[in-house]
DNA sequence: ATGCACCCCGTACCATACTACGGTGTCAAC
DNA sequence: GTTGACACCGTAGTATGGTACGGGGTGCAT
């Protein structure tokens, strides 16, 4: 059941070097490494560096990451502190979400705008993008 | 009415280089250049340079921005292949929206259960992150 | 007409996030 | 027991997205 660096790597669609390079950064803990020095991975590794890549796509960075994934680490500990973090993120993703269906909604009305007459605007996107922060 | 490259800059919080990096790229116009070469920029400007922000934020590379934009440039030619990509773009913001949507859920069940008593996973986060793509 | 802030350009440098390389060791199959 | 695929490590190189620098020119305020 245990997987092999190369397992999970292909299993994520990265490289054997992405995964070391997560472990060096402090992203996924240091799996076991049994006598011949190999490591051995639980087959959740497999989510973890799925979380990562999805993450990275979000617009988060490694560092972000790592907070967000530490979240768990420490919460039996400082759970002030980690309730304290978590809702900061979700302030943060929630602004994200309003984001994206800013531009959804304009690229919406870009394709209304082409299906019938020419668009009035000379740029849709944007017009449908207010000075919201 | 007409901007320098200095108060977009200042008005989006971004270096002058970053302007000037961001036409080099083609990500922004070539603004019009009067006798003595000074870069003169439309208020909109201003909004165009606040979305490639935005956009790099919410996890789009710079190429894929270029590609956001330039859905304006021609859409009084191409109008049905610039609808194809409006529309392979707003599956991808769905996604986006769909994933972060994941995110914050996993962050609020962690919050909640730091509320009450101990969480019972040892991993909040990634527990209600599923394996969908 | 002399500052001084701001613009020009090109080039070089930086951080982030990998990616490749080279030399060596391991393991499993034949 | 050897061969081939895969693992180990450290170091170096790459792509992206800026950021800084140096040596100049401009423009307006005093």
């Amino acid at each position: 059941m245990a997987l092999t660096i190369g397992q999970v790597a292909a299993q994520c669609g990265v490289g054997v070097e992405t995964i070391r390079f997560y472990e060096r950064e402090g992203l996924i803990a240091q799996p076991s490494r049994p006598e011949s020095g190999f490591r051995k991975y639980p087959p959740d590794a497999v989510r973890w560096v799925r979380f990562i890549q999805r993450a990275k796509a979000l617009g988060f960075s490694l560092r972000e990451i790592k907070e967000l994934l530490s979240l768990r680490v420490d919460s039996a500990k400082t759970c002030d502190a980690v309730k304290g973090r978590a809702e900061a993120k979700i302030t943060d993703i929630e602004k994200k979400i309003g984001h994206l269906q800013e531009m959804k909604r304009a690229l919406v009305k870009l394709t209304v705008a082409c299906r019938g007459k020419r668009p009035t605007s000379d740029c849709p996107i944007l017009e449908a993008l207010g000075e919201g922060d």
